[in-house]
DNA sequence: TTCTCCATGTAAGTAGTTACATGATTGG
DNA sequence: CCAATCATGTAACTACTTACATGGAGAA
């Protein structure tokens, strides 16, 4: 069996995602599509090929389990696997974190535009992150469903996506009372 | 002279930083690794095809200005070009905000771990939070002096990365709270 | 019967980075 | 004289997305 096999962040997102029950790919774009997809996405396209990779490690193993004549090929994690997704965080150094948010470049720029449309473009953003923390906050039902079952960590990061969004939606409100303060 | 033309978002970083000041590829550069960077990055090879492109638009026009025997292409914008600028935040409708955050991910499956390491990832993703937003801090002052010439937007900006650095570091106090309280 | 969901897989394209190639200037 | 900085440009590569291709199952 294959050890500290290089794999792919994407691999390790399929690797804990069938960790956590999803069986098949497109189970697994779901769960992501439910769960992580505000801070990693993951098409189709990677999943599939990932999951080849981690079964050829010993990471999981597949069998093929149709739906009626529907072909379906269901997944489950190895102890091997297990052990891997263990020795993942603990490895890696730095904890990049990207963000790439045309929102807060336009508004960097904004001070070429006009006050009419440089006050609609902050609502934008302002509204963007109001309900993106609305839609989070929807969503704490579930969490609070995962957590009675031993996951505690999604409720986290859950909670980590409602506070910065809070916060950005604060930073606008302040923004904008100190500008109609000063004129 | 072209109108409308469809630029990509690095090109109207290019064009918004000729705007501000930044006449040559390298300074631009430079120029959005001490601002922009925390969330939008862009690399020299996408600048100087950018550069072209914009220039081939009316956006920008360049000029040879070697300094001694060292080649050297200073641009300015043009009257359309800050015209493009002033229209591209009235245009699109959506406004992405995309973070890839693997010490989320990694976070999001720390169930699976024991306490000591889930701990210690914790403790990591908060430090990187708490480090970044230290040093957004000191950079303050600069966008302090960029607000008495009249832009006072890169420090709405700047203080919104401040916010949710200092949103993420709370919320991983108040987990930890939370689990040494039950656990 | 027709729509939505379940399900897998890949080819082609886009976007971006890293690395290479080159060389002058400035400051210690 | 050596290191850091200023400066431009591109080829190769990596990562990821979109679109295509296919089709069964279940519900309305």
């Amino acid at each position: 069996v294959a050890n500290d096999l290089e794999l792919s962040t994407p691999a390790y997102v399929v690797l804990g995602m069938v960790g956590l029950g999803a069986r098949s790919g497109y189970e697994i774009k779901r769960t992501v599509d439910l769960s992580i997809r505000f801070f990693w996405t993951i098409s189709q396209a990677q999943i599939y090929p990932s999951l080849g990779q981690l079964e050829a490690a010993g990471y999981i193993t597949g069998r093929d389990e149709p739906l009626g004549r529907r072909p379906r090929r269901v997944f489950e994690i190895t102890p091997e696997g297990e052990r891997a997704l263990r020795v993942w965080p603990e490895s890696a150094g730095e904890l990049p974190f990207e963000l790439r948010d045309i929102g807060m470049v336009k508004l960097f720029f904004a001070d070429a535009l006009d006050p009419g449309p440089a006050r609609a473009l902050l609502g934008a953003v302002r509204r963007r992150s109001d309900e993106r923390a609305a839609l989070l906050r929807s969503i704490r039902p579930t969490a609070e469903g995962a957590e009675e079952e031993g996951n505690v960590f999604p409720g986290l990061t859950l909670e980590m996506g409602i506070a910065f969004h809070e916060a950005m939606v604060d930073a606008c409100d302040a923004f904008e009372r100190r500008i109609s303060r000063e004129g």
